[in-house]
DNA sequence: AACTATTTATAAGA
DNA sequence: TTCTTATAAATAGTT
């Protein structure tokens, strides 16, 4: 062992920083492309969290979280204490964002009360009638009752690509409880809304493109995979 | 075209949740290999700074950073697409994070329409008959509700699954909150008794494996070297 | 943990 | 940058 070498196609290539600028280019767009897949993968079938941050050469950003890469760093923020190199506006900005997002967040807590209401209805007998889904799941034990309300929140089937928003927005309420406290980005139900494969061409924060296959969203999202299965 | 699955060996398999355990754990322990190792190697050919961290479906931690995790995700958040050295774009992230705040404002109106909806079908049940969910949706004849249907109808075989995602979520927002406002961050939830590697140095923490071509920084956990990963 | 049959990823080249 | 293709890697299923 020693021959670690890696991936490549017509020839082997040594892992050491490619000199040219313009190959290096390319294979950096390549290469990209293809871990991020891999992370979504990876979060995919493991149900795994997994949060991505790439820096181009050049210096623009990438990103792949599952659930959110935020609340990845944010972990590594959180504990590291004060950021290496960085003056506090920073932390001023994301406090303000911070504060700004918990306002926001509030609205969306409220949302999910009358969700709760809902879950209530859904996991709850209805006149001694048999519960919606009798009809469709005959016997089911309580507990798979109350998971399969839960799993409601979450459900991700491949249906259809409505199906998933509505899957998606459900994640994302989750998602949302999850960050309390730190900044978020939870556009990613737009970006889906917008861009199925969540590129983003902001110059900044935006997750690879992975066109055809994409399941990932950046920025925290990932719809569990492609709609033709699972 | 657009068969997206994905790597594999002898078979190829579709990228969904693995529901069996063993194998999940196999798989994950493979791919997380594979994926740390293709970040490695992209860091280094290419000159990019790259941040990733995965925690397993147990909440075991791995990461891998360039120069480090810290480093990158600081970044990321200070100011997504800041070259190194320079300071004239900080702020960048936050500026797209407000952009992303903006679409969350949005998106939280599009969901409430949404929610709003199913909160009508579910209220709206007509006495003793059967919910909109049973047969015909004319209800609402909301598109998305159809497609939940089909969703539902299926969704038994998927209630494990589910569930499990569910899990997933809840044990996310534990961590995550077990997080916040500590010091302990990925060092914490692997605090697997003693890092395998734990050569954990100020700054930059490096863990040994992938000598040959891994200049690579971890926090006290193996990424693909022969130990470690249960 | 190893072993392979296959599928992917990707280096080159267009 | 995208596509094509030859070939190296990664890895699913087994042992």
């Amino acid at each position: 062992m020693v021959k670690k070498k890696s991936s490549m196609g017509r020839q082997k290539i040594e892992i050491k920083k490619i000199e040219n600028e313009e190959a290096r280019q390319v294979t950096f767009s390549k290469r990209r492309t293809g871990l991020f897949k891999k992370a979504s993968e990876l979060s995919i079938l493991c149900g795994a969290e997994v949060g991505l941050v790439v820096f181009s050469p050049a210096g623009k950003a990438f990103s792949f979280g599952h659930p959110s890469v935020d609340i990845v760093t944010d972990r590594f923020l959180a504990g590291a204490g004060t950021p290496i190199g960085l003056d506090n506006r920073r932390g001023a900005s994301i406090r303000e964002l911070n504060r700004q997002y918990t306002e926001l967040l509030s609205s969306v807590e409220a949302e999910k009360k009358k969700k709760d209401g809902m879950d209530q209805l859904l996991n709850g007998e209805r006149n001694g009638k048999p519960f919606w889904w009798d009809s469709n799941l005959e016997v089911l034990g309580v507990e798979d009752l109350q998971e399969f309300q839960k799993a409601l929140n979450g459900l991700r089937n491949n249906v259809s690509r409505k199906a998933e928003m509505i899957l998606f927005e459900e994640s994302m309420r989750n998602k949302t409880m999850f960050s309390v406290g730190n900044n978020i980005n939870l556009a990613a139900v737009n970006n889906l809304n917008a861009n199925p494969f969540g590129v983003k061409n902001e110059g900044t924060v935006c997750a690879g493109g992975v066109p055809p296959y994409a399941p990932f969203v950046e920025y925290g999202f990932n719809l569990f995979g492609p709609l033709n299965h699972n």
